[in-house]
DNA sequence: AGTCATTCGTGCATTTTTGCACGGAAAGCG
DNA sequence: CGCTTTCCGTGCAAAAATGCACGAATGACT
């Protein structure tokens, strides 16, 4: 019978197409990979991947089994989840995965807190962009802003979110002025006109376009323009005290339905140290509520 | 993420119930066995059997993922079978099974005539008891004598069975002469009155019970009764030059819906060396069609 | 045309895994 | 009660897998 675990690493140079790739992916050398579908292949006596310049390309072959190893891979992370269901040990690892917004002016001090607090739990944190896959067990526990998380994943809303336009004060002073047109500040991959837009600042422009909320912070911060954004990530920075020029406007946004969730997987329900984690961290949350729903803003009158 | 092979090893100690028995169903020292579940149970924090005096016992844990642990195996059988599919090469190994009478009694030479023809090839051949599970790639080919073959298995059928009531010439001339009642040779597992026995012998009794078709011939032939067997196997043993006296009896049983049956898995279709093995005792078979059909033997007058 | 970056294969040293042989503990047996 | 058998763990040597460093081939870019 053949080592399952070929199939694992015939499923990465598939996916990632060429064996530096998956290599990477898979966390070992390429020579590693290399030699162990070679040697896959020549047990078979199937040729799995043309070796093209540009890296590895399935056969028909590889195809016909491509559909199967990727059910054969969901399975054995349902194994995995239910393995580490188990676990009740309050030490090893815990994969965290959050925006890194939260994590940077939220929720930093508490990772530090947790840390000091289980010092025999290893926290991996993941907060590059993109979601993490909780089902592949990429990540244990999840912090996302949403409006509902999907079903099989567990968790408690701890705050909801909410909005607000944010301006400079000096351009908020030459706005009242001048009759310019407002200056926007908009996520890049929005292309209709937001509803705030359209009701609060039917003559406006697109002064720029961003990917990322702390830079939609800083654009605002240097009088680019306004922009609609979580209460959160302006309020916890624009104290009065730092002297910060950057306030909400007093326009009342809609309660957004989304809200501040502290996820897992169903299947970790039982498992010790996550749901420790996932605790920690909600109370962590609750107790900036006021922050997340925006009842610290600071108005301009 | 776990290395995929462990599951394999997981699931040897779950079905066998000690370290020593997976350890054989591996192919692998007791102590490989031994030490990699250790570390699997070490890095998932979970206890996974229990270490009792005769062995290896499940933990509600282990019960929890076993099911799946199954059917992942079924997936890694599906791929392996989709695998050795596309092999077009007249090399490798080939596992064939057949039940040892025809092996020993038919098929013998043709095994030999194979070996000569397709040197490349590394037959292993299964003749012990218990149907070798194609599915799973326990036996490649199959040579069996079946009634229909399940519908995932493709193959010949090579020829009919003709079933025949055998007896001893002395016995025979004894039953004659003296209106005693008649000593039947049954199987084991047979527990109802078989309908030839009804029809033709309702005056007899139960001498002796076998598991096995050569013992029965070999009951026969030493005179304890009279038994119905497949034609094939009394009928090329006991030629007349051998001076056997084991002869067929003038009753003409039905054709039975039976056959000889040359299969393999339907994913093999196309396995070039399998096909090879396949049509060449299919052939071996069916130019013995006589033989198994009941038209060499030799009748009591 | 030349430089650089990718991507892969291979020889060699290192690390990891495995097999082997031994020993201990418990159970079966006469 | 002593002997044998079964089953498991462990130290050590052998074998296998892996990582590392290098080089070749190809394509992109200046």
């Amino acid at each position: 019978m053949t080592d399952w675990d070929d199939i694992r690493y015939f499923l990465a140079i598939a996916r990632n197409g060429n064996i530096t790739a998956a290599a990477k992916a898979l966390g070992v050398n390429h020579s590693t990979v290399s030699r162990r579908i070679r040697t896959l292949e020549e047990k078979h006596g199937v040729r799995l991947f043309e070796r093209i310049q540009s890296g590895y390309e399935m056969t028909a072959a590889a195809s016909g089994i491509y559909e199967l190893a990727l059910e054969v891979e969901t399975k054995h992370q349902h194994i995995s989840r239910h393995l580490f269901g188990q676990d009740s040990r309050l030490q090893g690892e815990i994969n965290l995965t959050m925006p890194h917004d939260i994590l940077g002016y939220c929720l930093i001090d508490d990772v530090a807190a947790f840390r000091k607090k289980h010092s025999e739990i290893q926290l991996n944190l993941f907060v590059a962009k993109g979601l993490k896959d909780l089902a592949a067990r990429e990540a244990d526990v999840a912090i996302r802003l949403t409006a509902s998380p999907p079903e099989y994943l567990i968790g408690k809303k701890a705050a909801s979110l909410q909005h607000g336009i944010y301006v400079n004060e000096q351009v908020q002073a030459t706005l009242t002025k001048t009759k310019m047109q407002v200056p926007l500040i908009l996520w890049t991959n929005d292309n209709a006109q937001p509803l705030w837009v359209e009701e609060h600042f039917p003559s406006s422009e697109v002064a720029l376009r961003v990917d990322d909320l702390y830079s939609m912070y800083a654009a605002v911060k240097a009088g680019i323009g306004i922009a609609r954004m979580p209460c959160y990530m302006p309020d916890s920075l624009s104290s009065p005290l730092s002297g910060d020029t950057v306030k909400r406007l007093p326009i009342e946004l809609p309660v957004s339905s989304w809200g501040v969730w502290v996820l897992s997987h169903a299947d970790l329900r039982h498992t010790a140290r996550v749901r420790h984690c996932r605790d920690f961290f909600s109370d962590s949350l609750q107790q900036r509520k006021d922050l997340f729903e925006g009842r610290n803003s600071i108005y301009f009158k």
